[in-house]
DNA sequence: TGAATAGTGTCTTTAAGACACTATTCA
DNA sequence: TGAATAGTGTCTTAAAGACACTATTCA
């Protein structure tokens, strides 16, 4: 029995972050079908009833085809609807947001990132999508482990350290951020293993549980 | 020009929350119509893209049918989706909570409240909606206003000091609520206007801002 | 006066933030 | 030795939490 109603369409979109030297980027895709076609936008598109389990693994399809892979995290960040959003009629798209390592990135060759403080114009209401996508990161950034997601498997307290200021655009006190995130119990150093150079060694560390970690307080 | 795809069913669910004497409640709709029809769940309806601007809207429309008026505070939960979830089809559900002051359902006569510790069986995925929308209440309830929408809008101290408690279902000292509370700027005594009783007379407040406000650490 | 709710002062513990210091490596 | 990054100790300030106290009204 279906819907006596005309439906919305559905769709996705989702908003892709990464790390380079400038920081906090995102990664957008050239349109390949009207509307807006030619222009960079958001990578998304039409939920496949058939093929999509749900809009999440819908989100994966999409980020699969720009990227090759899938993103080590990923979170669904807020539905967008109504009927002027995009010019085919009354849309819901459902946005997500995943962050993905840069080193993972290069080697892809994923080209087509942009700085989160330099963004082209973009089409429909993604200007709206990728402010909120910013806005929930770097707040979730206050308390949990997810910058961490950004950075490979392995990786120093510095590059950690680093990574909670770009993702936040901060600065942090380094001595504390050392002491509260050793207090939370996300990382554990592996043992024997150092990253070397022109300087002390520096342990390397991992998560100690490969999922998201909410803190009492702020980092 | 329309998809090529068959579209999902999109519809939207309300998760109303109220206090009353027994703690949080939830008010239930009995579903006038298949599937489940009979039993007790969400209030929610398909989206009519002809008359709803959003789901934001549509979730507005749902909420007016059930108890007659706006309620103080709407936020959109989280968007459920996939092929099993609802028996018609493959389906999304935009959901939504909202607060309402149990005065105000007094006023409007609406029955079928239950306690959040006591609920009967749900039908679809209407558990796990719930189980969402009270993690958010109470998560949010410590570091914001939230608790205050279920109060009418002139209230005590001790009233907002015993919501706060309920929503969160913990124990909060007295002296440091009122403390933080005051520092928080979120509330203004109105000038000589005292709840009377069998003791010391309580200022009355209201919010300064009719709007949510989101602290800088927990109550 | 005592029951009831309103409202405040202060002490202890814990966390946040700032900053200066020591450590190890390589060129 | 000096440049570079790694890592720690400690002091000050602020917030969280506990608890005891005082205030005002009415029956």
């Amino acid at each position: 029995m279906l819907s006596d109603y005309p439906q919305p369409l559905v769709m996705v979109d989702t908003a892709l972050f990464t790390i380079l030297n400038e920081g906090l980027c995102l990664i957008l895709a050239q349109r390949q079908e009207p509307p807006e076609s030619g222009h960079l936008a958001l990578p998304g598109g039409f939920v496949h009833v058939q093929e999509d389990a749900d809009t999440e693994d819908a989100a994966r399809r999409v980020i699969r085809a720009k990227i090759g892979f899938d993103a080590p995290y990923l979170e669904q960040l807020y539905t967008f609807s109504g009927a002027n959003r995009d010019s085919r009629g009354w849309s819901i798209s459902v946005a997500y947001y995943a962050l993905v390592p840069a080193s993972l990135l290069d080697q892809a060759q994923v080209a087509e990132t942009f700085s989160v403080k330099n963004l082209p114009k973009l089409p429909f209401d993604h200007d709206q999508i990728v402010a909120k996508a910013i806005e929930r990161l770097q707040s979730k950034s206050t308390y949990s482990s997810l910058p961490a997601f950004l950075l490979p498997e392995v990786f120093t307290l510095n590059d950690l350290h680093v990574i909670y200021q770009q993702t936040q655009d901060v600065r942090l006190d380094k001595a504390s951020f050392r002491h509260k995130i050793m207090e939370q119990d996300i990382i554990e150093p592996i043992p024997g293993y150092f990253r070397t150079g022109a300087h002390r060694p520096a342990q390397l560390y991992r998560l100690t549980h490969r999922v998201l970690t909410s803190f009492e307080r702020k980092i």
